[in-house]
DNA sequence: CCTTTGGATTGGAGCGCTTCAACACTTTAT
DNA sequence: ATAAAGTGTTGAAGCGCTCCAATCCAAAGG
């Protein structure tokens, strides 16, 4: 009575919709499912026989594996979620690519969310990556502090990369890679000090992750060189669009700085341009110093004096820490800080006597 | 039969590892699971009462549905993949966030996978996309060519954005969001040659996705403009680094260009950090014209000669025409031939006498 | 009073895969 | 010969969710 291969009249071969399942190669193979299972997922248990009519079956279906049941039943994902602040910065992509690259050695892969710019974004974005069901989380750059983080981080290891969400008290499920962006900072004050320089103005990243440290770390370095009272912040942002506004101001006033430190290339790029709009020659009328030694300030037109940081290294650091986590079960929070490295390029020179 | 280790019979359904499901939820609210999936999906037939129990108890136990699950049982996945050609290139990561834009107000999510400029990549990459279950598929830049997405697109709607498959005959599943790029390259030919150039050589995007049709219509130009005899292209990339060895090539002949039509602007800016080592002014020693109109040609200090493609334009077609496929069940090719547009800067000038 | 109606709720059958205990068969040890 | 110890292979129980048919219950209609 029972016939297992019992496919009568009543039953059509239903290839209805969709996609071949693995049920399908199994029959095709004439195998259980389990077995292609096994196939697929290349385990040295199987006959070689039954392992070439299992291979033969799926290509000939052009079957595939369907990633999310596969995820559901093994109950893992092997993906690590990558929530970045801005695409467009070269500086973020390229870190972008050190995390995609380790986690590729690492057997993962990655999701990149992008929040240009916008904390909100950010939040639902990072929600997104959890319901996806992400094994770490790495957030390039964000915007968001601890408390946007507080539910997320005993959920998910997560590693914040070129940022900082400050003090780290609660947040023993966070790891930390980031350039010393105070000491950076310093180094420029310290560079532009040492040629002359003391009207030394910063034009920083307004609420960027990064902003706060580095407006630390030039203030400590105007006190440190004697400038403490000479220090003058404006208000910028993260793009070159940002620093016009606060340039123009700047070149309006009685008593101009000599010399400017910006947030970072891109805006240092906007500064660049606006002063060649008013015509204000640089090094010689003004100094410049971005940050991040994006490939745009090696370039011989601009040549930017700027502050190096190890994106791909960074990347690279941020998807081990998290590896440390799930491979190796570490659990207390890692911080790592990198030392920057200032690279004197064209823009910087003595003030004008 | 015996039983080494295991569960008591008496054992309590514990909180074992992992996150809260819906089944937990249900219960805390007592209700049933259905009810719960009712009330995250938002349904309008449930009580005000249980709906309020059941978010109350989702939020107490910071329950997150999973989407793994979720597309599973659904049946989709609402998410578009992406495949770039190149992160660091400027260009593709603003055609990305047109991308990602238009999704979004789809009600898509997006998937990003980088190419790293490497053609075996990005094979595995729209594999991996596939078996994500991704319900359209955008490749940005990709080097592939119709035979790699043969199986691929009946299986799944695909777009081709900033490069081509060329004859698109036997793709009927594939659309194409393309900036002519023939027409592109005559515009900077007819530019240069209306300034008097006559000896313009072009260095190309090699092997590169939309390199063939810029030197198509770069040779088109130069016979148009009776040059035909003096075309001269050489072996270029897609980066800086590969402007190098060209440029030196060329400066060392006894009679070299007077203009240099780069396949895009990242290779120009390489161009011109070359020539600037060289010594050549630009452009009274040379001219020199990219392609893209990438944030880097506008910066004033290279100011360079460019063409113009609308990238986020280009994003939200290509979203447009999967939505058409997905959304209103469209199932012929399309083919959105953009208008290049030379954007004229400070590269670009007559020969020297 | 019973039936009808319709909104609110639930049981249960999947979605495509993994995994594990159990089962056939060898092969080897006793 | 039988027991023990492998090899391959498979049935079936999930993974967390959706969705349909069935059920329940009150209010309305006859």
């Amino acid at each position: 009575m029972s016939r297992p291969t019992g496919r009568s009249a009543d039953e059509p071969p239903a290839r209805p919709p969709g996609r071949p399942t693995m049920e399908d190669v199994a029959e095709r193979a004439g195998v259980s499912r389990a077995l292609v299972s096994l196939v697929i997922n290349s385990s040295p248990k199987v006959s070689e026989q039954k392992r070439r009519r299992v291979r033969e079956a799926a290509r000939a279906l052009g079957y595939r594996p369907n990633l999310m049941a596969r995820s559901l039943a093994q109950q893992r994902t092997r993906i690590i979620g990558v929530l970045v602040n801005d695409l467009r910065n070269p500086f973020f992509a390229e870190v972008v690519e050190g995390i995609e690259m380790a986690a590729e050695s690492g057997e993962f892969g990655i999701v990149v969310l992008n929040g240009r710019r916008d904390r909100g974004r950010e939040l639902t974005a990072v929600e997104t990556l959890v319901q996806l069901q992400v094994e770490g989380l790495a957030l390039v750059g964000a915007q968001l502090d601890g408390d946007d983080l507080d539910e997320i981080t005993d959920i998910v290891p997560t590693v914040v990369v070129a940022s900082d969400l400050g003090r780290p008290v609660d947040h023993s499920g966070v790891d930390t890679i980031v350039t010393d962006g105070r000491r950076g900072a310093e180094l420029v004050v310290e560079h532009l000090a040492s040629l002359g320089h003391e009207r030394i103005l910063h034009i920083d990243g307004a609420g960027n992750a990064s902003a706060a440290e580095r407006r630390q770390g030039y203030r400590r370095g105007m006190e440190a060189a004697g400038l403490g009272e000479l220090a003058d912040v404006r208000t910028g942002g993260d793009d070159e669009a940002a620093a016009f506004a606060a340039i123009d101001e700047i070149l309006a006033e009685p008593a101009p700085p000599t010399a400017v430190f910006a947030f970072n290339d891109l805006l240092a790029a906007g500064v660049l341009d606006r002063l060649d709009d008013a015509g204000v020659p640089v090094p010689d009328g003004m100094s410049l110093v971005g940050f991040d030694n994006t490939f745009i300030a090696a370039l011989h037109h601009l040549a930017l004096t700027t502050v190096n940081q190890p994106r791909l290294t960074m990347g690279r650091m941020a998807v081990d820490a998290l590896l440390e986590r799930l491979n190796d079960g570490r659990d207390e929070p890692v911080r790592h800080i990198l030392e920057p490295e200032l690279v004197v390029r064209g823009t910087t020179g003595p003030p004008r006597p």
